[in-house]
DNA sequence: GTTCTTGCAAAATATTTGCAAGACG
DNA sequence: CGTCTTGCAAATATTTTGCAAGAAC
C-alpha cells in the first residue's frame, strides 16, 4: 500500500490525511502482529508520542485498528483486516504470553458469540487467552 | 462466612491468615459484582493501598479471585465462585459499560472454548464485551 | 482566515517497590 | 529469632491533556 492509497483510505474515513498520519499508518502496516504505542514510536523516532497516541486513538475510533487489552499494562492494537469494515463477529481471539510478553492475533479464530442480556448494546468484544507461548514453553525459561 | 472460616480458607491456601487479609477478604465478599482496588480501599479506609494491593495480588495468585481486564484503565476482580478451585472452563464472560464504567460478571455465561495452537499453555482466559449497559441505554445519556 | 494538527511539557492515573518497624509462629 | 506482613513514601509506567505554533483547506 503506497502513500497515495493510504491518503485515500484516511480521507474516505473522514480523517484529514497528513504526512504524519500516513507515516503512522505505514508503520502499522509493517507490524507483523499486534503492536503497542511504543512499537510505533520505535519506528518513527522523530514523531512525538502524543502525536502517535492521538493518531492511534483516532484510527481506533474509525475502526482502522482494533484495541486489545491483554492485561500487560500497555494497550495493544492490531490492524483491522478489513480496513475498518469488520463485522462485529469478525473480532479475533488473542494469545498473551506471560513470559515473553508478546500478544499474538489468532487471525483464523473469530470470537465465539455468547448470549447477551437484553438491552445491552454491544460495541466490541475482547477474547484474550493468557498463558505461555509455544516458544517459551519449549525453552522452559519460566 | 465468618472470620474463622475465612482464616481457615486462607491457611488452606497457604496464605498466612492475618487480620488485615481476613478483613480484605470479607470486604471482597461484600461486593455484589466485580470490584477494583479502589472499591476495597473505600471499605477499609485505615488500610494502606499497598497492603490491599499485595493482598489482592496474592489472592489472585492463589485463585481466590479472578482478574479482569476491562480496558477501563483500572483492573477489576471478581470473587472466585469456587474458592480457588475453578476449572479452566468455568471463567465467565464480562460486560463493560463505556458510559457508567461498571463491569458486570455474566455468572451464567461461561467463556466458550476455542481451538488453541499446539504448544501454547493456557493459564486463563478473559472474555469482555464492551458496549452500553441496559440502564445507560435506557437513559440515553450518551 | 478558520479549523485542524503537532510538539513540547507537564498532569493525571494506576500500579508497584524499598525499607524499616512490627507481628507472627 | 527468623520469617512474613504492613505502612509510608516514593518510583515507575503509561496514558492523557493544555497550550501555542504551525499546517491544511
Amino acid at each position: 500500500m503506497d502513500q497515495n492509497q493510504i491518503g485515500n483510505l484516511l480521507e474516505h474515513k473522514k480523517i484529514r490525511s497528513t504526512i504524519n498520519r500516513i507515516n503512522i499508518y505505514q508503520a502499522i502496516l509493517q507490524q507483523s502482529n499486534t503492536f503497542s504505542l511504543f512499537d510505533i514510536e520505535d519506528l518513527l523516532l522523530d514523531l512525538d508520542k502524543s502525536t502517535i497516541f492521538r493518531a492511534m486513538t483516532l484510527f481506533e475510533e474509525k475502526h482502522l485498528i482494533h484495541g486489545i487489552e491483554d492485561g500487560s499494562g500497555s494497550k495493544k492494537y492490531c490492524l483491522c483486516p478489513n480496513q475498518g469494515y469488520c463485522q462485529q463477529d469478525e473480532g479475533h481471539c488473542h494469545l498473551h504470553c506471560e513470559v515473553c510478553g508478546t500478544t499474538i492475533c489468532l487471525d483464523k479464530i473469530t470470537i465465539p458469540e455468547v448470549t447477551i442480556p437484553d438491552g445491552f448494546i454491544v460495541k466490541k468484544a475482547n477474547y484474550i487467552i493468557q498463558g505461555i507461548c509455544a516458544d517459551c514453553a519449549k525453552k522452559k525459561i519460566y
